[in-house]
DNA sequence: ATAATAATTGAGCAATTGCTCATATATTCA
DNA sequence: TGAATATATGAGCAATTGCTCAATTATTAT
């Protein structure tokens, strides 16, 4: 599952940015966040309900997920429905996990 | 690439575990140092002159890396060298790397 | 033993983080 | 229009971070 190697080189502006995707989903809230979309969109509510998280707060960590665009958002209503911005995320996730539980 | 999704509930105890991996890579210091060693194995002095940061600097966050068991180290003479404890990390920077450049 | 080299450690400090609280904005409904 | 609901935002604050600097330990060489 390793990649043969020669792709892992890396300049100092991708490891900044590498550094800041892995940031982001360093926080465990934001990690749940995330988490919480792999089932689909979710709006604030939702999203505040199931990680147990305040509003406010939920709503700041998505604005810096939203910045780092880790996930995108759609307004329908009342309503503001985040998704992720791709499925890397997820596959990140997925790999982090296999390390957890080793 | 991405997983069927069943495994990838995890409950809040594995969230913070996760969490605090990622943490682990979300440092530009840190992830530079995993980096030098997808080649191999290498002192703190290499690590060090590689990343461009001072040693003592490097031996805080190689123990921080250590007691998060991403990396491994072994004496030998007046140096220590160290290891990534398992390929995780490689597949992780690997994805991120694939996301980062779109 | 003494000096030199490699690495670790603790204190301390500026910068960043993630939250709460209060307030503001936007949309729907009566 | 006015009330209710959903979200966003800014200030402020305690906690955490990543560095430097000085001191320490461990190993090797003279």
């Amino acid at each position: 599952m390793t990649a043969p190697g020669e792709e892992l080189q890396a300049d100092t502006g991708e490891v900044q940015i590498l550094a800041e995707l892995f940031h982001q989903m360093a926080d465990p809230t934001r990690l749940l966040l995330l988490m919480s979309m792999f089932s689909g969109e979710k709006c604030v509510c939702e999203l505040a309900e199931q990680t147990d998280v305040s509003v406010s707060a939920v709503s700041h960590q998505l604005r810096s997920l939203r910045t780092a665009r880790l996930v995108r958002s759609r307004k329908k209503g009342r309503h503001v429905f985040y998704r992720l911005d791709d499925n890397h995320v997820k596959d990140l996730v997925s790999k982090g996990l296999e390390h957890v539980r080793e």
